[in-house]
RNA sequence: GGCGACGUAGCCAAGUGGUAAGGCAAUGGUUUGCAAAACCAUGUACCACCGGUUCAAAUCCGGUCGUCGCCUCCA
């Protein structure tokens, strides 16, 4: 037997990777997060979400995780953002920076350790461009420092481009003041009027790449274990970040693994943006985001995640309302077998699960199977670069075992011990996919008052049909009762009459 | 044009060389006053195409076509 690994897809060698921390049993990651001028769509929320997933499955597996997502609260579109609409820039990226804290807790994210501001660490990110400037790797030019692609041999090797090729490129912002047309700003000299921060070469302020640079080595130190962002950060932000890091310390490598996820993918709204598949990027250059907070007053966050974790964290996601309404669907399936399992494990009869499993025959000896195996499998597959997919279609099989089993009213009363150990394949999605962790009652309500609201409907309306149904199924009269049911379909409220009267979901989609 | 990823049933989606999880949709059934939910049953997916390696390939290699992403701000 040998001992179980996680294997993690890196980019730098384009191959899944036998992981190993630089210190054993300990994970230090930096994330690249927000730039703060905006609220954060469901693309974005991917990223978080992916991540999210990689630090709370490392503990679960028992590393010891220093995890560090920054904000990038200064920047060009947050500068130009906060000229548009009169407001000093770091106040403005404040306020999303908050925005964002709020969208984030609600969808449930762990907290990062640290959670650094470009605005905190000017000091730390001259001093870099200094060293860098030092040793022969930037140059001054103007009242702007930029960062000389050519000092650097291995240029391009995450990213797999070549210096020379990326001259030819016309995309290539061509400046007077650059020695090579890829070299890229450590440090932006100021315009009149714009946020400044002193320092040798005049008033500026940081570049794109460089803070992350800074805030992952402030706090992670010159070498650390992965480095996550999208995948469209590959370059060049993660490219320049490796090369100024790298020629500042004088070796690498600066960090060991770098992962980045998928992205989102949404029907591109116009005939321009269509193309064959009529998927694009969901951007807010392209005006086709959705945000997190707009999704959120839909659905349960739940229901994000689990539409986000169906799908492997690198492969791209097409997004749409259809696959929210079904995610929406396939998530209210998970919380009705774990209300069954629930109810059914809620008196403890005192007897192991593997008797009560050979009791019941072969519906429970199914059960047996995949709830006690469960935990493996879920590790099996995490280990394989965190494959959430395939713990979800095993938490759909283990529903279907529990709903089986609840359906057969003499297993029913001995299926406790059968039922509590299914509910054990929940805790762990709960904990490290952050799915099926709530008490379904309360899933339930939220789904419903969310649905309500978002359609406008009063909680008081759908009742007093109920009740109206309620009486007329009472007197027998079906014709009376079915038209009532017809009215709240119409509103969207699907009512299902139990032993214990009558239930009602929202219809999604 | 360069670099990269991907191409699995109507749709979404896993698949770690040994003859294909799961979800949605559809059809039939059990259940129900009728429904809904749940359960059962039903899908031969030429695993894009063409070659190659192998006793054995969706899985490895090469080529072709297609899609997406990056090469400009971007999670």
């Amino acid at each position: 037997m040998s001992v179980p690994t996680l294997r993690v897809y890196n980019t730098l060698s384009r191959s899944l990777e036998v992981f190993e921390p630089q210190e054993p049993g300990k994970v230090r990651l930096y994330v690249c997060g927000m730039t703060t001028y905006d609220y954060c769509h469901i693309g974005h929320a991917r990223a978080m979400l992916s991540f999210d997933l990689v630090v709370r499955y490392l503990r679960w597996r028992g590393f010891e995780v220093t995890y560090v997502r920054n904000y990038t609260d200064v920047d060009d579109k947050i500068i130009d953002r906060a000229a548009e609409l009169g407001e000093d820039p770091l106040a403005l990226s404040d306020r999303f920076c908050r925005a964002l804290d709020d969208d984030l807790a609600a969808m449930g994210l762990v907290l990062p350790e640290v959670q650094p501001k470009v605005s905190q660490h000017v000091p730390h990110i001259l001093a870099i461009t200094q060293q860098l400037v030092d040793k022969g790797h930037a140059y001054a030019a103007g009242g702007d420092v930029y960062f000389s692609v050519q000092s650097f041999p291995s240029y391009g090797k995450l990213s797999g481009k070549k210096v020379d090729e990326l001259i030819a490129g016309e995309r290539v912002e061509v400046r007077d003041t650059k020695r090579h047309p890829a070299d890229f700003a450590l440090w932006k000299g100021a315009k009149p009027g714009e946020i400044a921060w002193e320092s040798p070469w005049g008033p500026g302020r940081p570049g794109w790449h460089i803070e992350c640079s800074a805030m992952a080595m402030e706090y992670l130190g010159e070498t650390f274990d992965i480095h996550g962002g999208g995948i469209d950060l590959v370059f060049p932000h993660h490219e320049n970040e490796i090369a100024q890091s790298e020629c500042a310390n004088g070796h690498g490598p600066y960090a060991r693994y770098w992962m980045h996820n998928g992205h989102l993918t949404i029907l591109a709204s116009s005939a321009e943006e269509a193309d064959e598949s009529g998927f694009v990027k969901m951007s807010k250059s392209l005006g086709n985001s959705l945000t997190i907070r707009a999704i959120m007053e839909q659905v349960p966050a739940e229901v994000l995640r689990l539409l986000y974790m169906e799908s492997h964290y690198r492969s791209p996601l097409p997004f749409s309302a259809e696959r929210l309404a079904e995610a929406t669907g396939s998530l209210d399936r998970l919380y009705v077998a774990k209300e069954q399992a629930e109810e059914l494990s809620a008196r403890p009869i005192g007897d192991k699960p593997e008797v009560i499993a050979k009791e019941l025959g072969d519906d429970g000896q199914a059960l047996y199977t995949l709830a006690k195996g469960f935990r493996a499998r879920f590790q099996a597959a995490m280990d394989q670069d965190f494959n959430s997919a395939q713990v979800v279609g095993d938490l759909f099989e283990l529903s279907r075992a529990i709903n089986r089993l609840a359906n057969d009213k003499r297993a029913k009363k001995r299926a406790e011990p059968l039922m509590r150990l299914a509910l054990e394949a929940f805790t762990i999605s709960a904990q490290v996919l952050g799915i099926g962790g709530a008490t379904p009652a309360d899933f339930f309500e939220e789904l419903k008052h969310k649905r309500l609201k978002a359609l406008g409907l009063a909680v008081e309306t759908v009742e007093a049909k109920l009740n109206e149904r309620a009486q007329a199924r009472a007197d027998k009269d079906w014709a009376r009762a079915d038209a009532v049911r017809a009215e709240l379909e119409a509103l969207g409220v699907l009512v299902m009459d139990t032993a214990t009267g009558a239930r009602w979901r929202m219809r999604v989609g």
